[in-house]
DNA sequence: ATTATCTATAGATCTATAGATAATGC
DNA sequence: ATTATCTATAGATCTATAGATAATGC
């Protein structure tokens, strides 16, 4: 046992991002919080002394899994060579519908977020705002008053993209809506 | 208790459609046998003489909730004067976010599909390919190499669309989405 | 006699808690 | 002494099944 406080909040912050990815992969009530204890190298005694509820990991770990896809449109954002087409290639990529565990909250937790608390579906909208500013930015040839609701659009056709292409059966079908989507936005943006 | 086979295959067919509609709004893990049963008016210890498990519940729930959206396409597809702005404005309308148990199964059971067996997967491959057959009769005067690659792209910007303004809780903002993604793809379009 | 549904329940699993154990930190 | 995690378990819920009950249909 190691019980210091500080690896007391590298726990804590392993459990979050364990149910972070196991959220993403599996659904919120796909997996027991005795389930990602043990994911997390622990037993589900503990749990309680990290979080009042379930409910309250839920909160923590969707604002985690969102938070991971705000890192990754910051380092877009800050990379002076990154395009708008990167991007889209990118999130339309066969990689980002595949790694489910790692991939942006917005398209893999709409469904639970919808159902879920204020301070969750908060969250959610804060992060859509910053997908939209980012899109906005990198497509600022575009007339201003154009700029938000052509990000708009193009984040969800994204989002409903990658959504459908991880559903279909058929991976032929897959990769035809990810590449339409991907040539679609990336001739409209152009 | 009524006993005829006629009312086993009433009862049978309530029970799926209880469960296409309580799955669409909870999510396929967010409601149990027990609760369906109770919905359908009957008890739960009839299940098994219905169904062989919980997963053959869910292929035929998630089968008959992408036929609800199959009859409405059909409708559409039959309507001489029905257009394509006419299917953009029904799908990115505040009523299809908000019915949720009656919505467009794409959407809303995407995640789930993703999860599920390979049964469920392929009806859904089917329903995606219903819609673009009808997006793309609709787009009738589009070039025909052009049609089903931007039919795939406007499906999956309605998809994304609805699927985020469910989630965001920001009303404003929700609405902004789905005018947003209209707008373009009615501009897109014409 | 067969069939459809009901009541009752077994066994597994899930959330949540209590108390024991073994560290930390004053 | 306090704190973090562990073992153990209570109580609720879930899937699945057994046997009873009350109809249908030959």
């Amino acid at each position: 046992m190691g019980h210091s406080r500080a690896a007391k909040a590298e726990n804590h912050d392993r459990i979050v991002q364990v149910a972070a990815d196991r959220f993403r992969e599996r659904g919120v009530d796909g997996i027991s919080m005795a389930d990602l204890m043990k994911d997390a190298g622990l037993t589900h005694g503990g749990f309680y002394k990290h979080f009042a509820s379930r409910e309250m990991l839920v909160a923590e770990a969707v604002e985690r899994a969102l938070a991971d896809g705000s890192a990754a449109a910051d380092a877009i954002a800050a990379n002076p060579k990154a395009t708008l087409a990167s991007l889209i290639d990118g999130y339309l990529s066969l990689v980002h519908r595949d790694q489910v565990a790692h991939s942006c909250a917005v398209t893999t937790l709409a469904s639970d977020v919808a159902r879920s608390s204020e301070r969750v579906r908060s969250a959610y909208s804060a992060q859509v705002d910053r997908y939209v500013a980012l899109i906005s930015k990198l497509a600022a040839w575009l007339p201003d008053r154009k700029q938000r609701g052509l990000a708009l659009a193009a984040l969800a056709t994204m989002v409903g993209a990658v959504s459908m292409a991880r559903a279909v059966s058929d991976e032929k079908l897959s990769r035809e809506i990810l590449k339409s989507a991907a040539d679609e936005l990336k001739s409209r943006f152009s």
